[in-house]
DNA sequence: CACGAGACCTGTTCGC
DNA sequence: TGCGAACAGGTCTCGT
């Protein structure tokens, strides 16, 4: 469930606490269990597990896709990846969980059988950091800034205005799809809302980005904005039955779509690969195609 | 240096 | 029903 919007999403979740769950902020963090060892970026979990006890999170932010937790001394870092979640839940620690097996592994079955790395908070509460694909990370650092470093502007901020956008389109060639993929370019886009975007804005996914004119980069702005704040007030977009919170895949005007007809134009909505990456648009709606 | 391809992972769905 | 192929919300690294 991880672009920008599912991100802050959980972000908000975290601060505020929620029905029978604990806020996160004010607690202390009394010990670490790390079951996939590459989940942990950095440091080596036996330092992780030394340095990260004892200290308490104190805020708790987001830049681009990464989840920041504010602890006393260092900074914890997560990015979910592809598959990644965050819960809070109580009961043993999981670590000293028993490996039930089961002859038929179904996920619902096992509900921590994806769990890579937890943190024991105190009262019988964990924070457990599930990840199916092993794709996310998540680091302790005293510094995030370095990590952060090459990421590009915050769609959601002031300073991303529509001039700002305009001159960096002109730097690249690539298709504008990859290149609203592209952390460095602008940040927490991903391929939903990369495909949602380019619908909103009228352009197709293929169009060179030097190419786009004054007036397109401004509606790709709006777009970009639009999407972006109309998902996070729908708490995001999921597709997971569990935690099925997220009403922005009711919103989804092509993402998933193929073949499905266009709301806007009734057209059926189509799938190409682009940068590698599954690729929905309407042929009609959107323009600017190269040939 | 900008860009594309392959790698990293596991699970689910599709097509024959 | 069975089995391989294709596909899935994201980055990294490497070669051109």
């Amino acid at each position: 469930m991880p672009e920008l919007p599912e991100v802050e999403t959980i972000r908000r979740r975290l601060c505020d606490g929620r029905a029978g769950c604990p806020r996160l902020v004010g607690r202390r963090i009394e010990g670490a269990w790390v079951g996939w060892a590459r989940t942990l970026a950095e440091p080596a979990p036996p330092v992780f597990r030394r340095r990260v006890r004892g200290q308490t999170i104190e805020r708790i932010e987001r830049r681009a896709k990464h989840l920041l937790l504010g602890l006393s001394r260092d900074t914890l870092m997560i990015h979910l990846g592809m598959s990644g979640s965050l819960h809070l839940r109580r009961g043993r620690d999981r670590g000293a969980t028993p490996r039930v097996r089961t002859r038929i592994h179904r996920v619902a079955e096992d509900p921590v059988r994806y769990c890579r790395l937890s943190l024991r908070l105190g009262d019988g509460w964990r924070l457990d950091f599930d990840d199916p694909r092993k794709f996310g990370r998540v680091r302790l650092v005293s510094d995030p800034t370095p990590v952060l470093r090459d990421i590009g502007p915050e769609p959601l901020s002031r300073g991303f205005t529509a001039a700002v956008l305009a001159a960096r389109l002109r730097d690249h060639r690539r298709a504008l799809k990859s290149l609203l993929l592209d952390q460095s370019f602008v940040a927490g886009v991903g391929n939903i809302y990369a495909d949602e975007v380019l619908h909103r804005a009228g352009l197709h996914p293929r169009l060179r980005a030097d190419r786009v004119t004054p007036a397109q980069a401004r509606a790709l702005w709006r777009a970009v904005r639009a999407v972006l704040r109309e998902a996070i007030r729908w708490n995001g977009t999921t597709f997971d039955q569990v935690y099925g919170e997220g009403d922005f895949q009711r919103h989804l005007r092509v993402y998933q779509r193929t073949g499905r007809p266009c709301r806007r134009c009734g057209t059926p909505i189509r799938r190409i690969v682009v940068g590698q990456r599954g690729t929905h648009f309407c042929p009609r709606c959107q323009v600017g195609s190269p040939r």
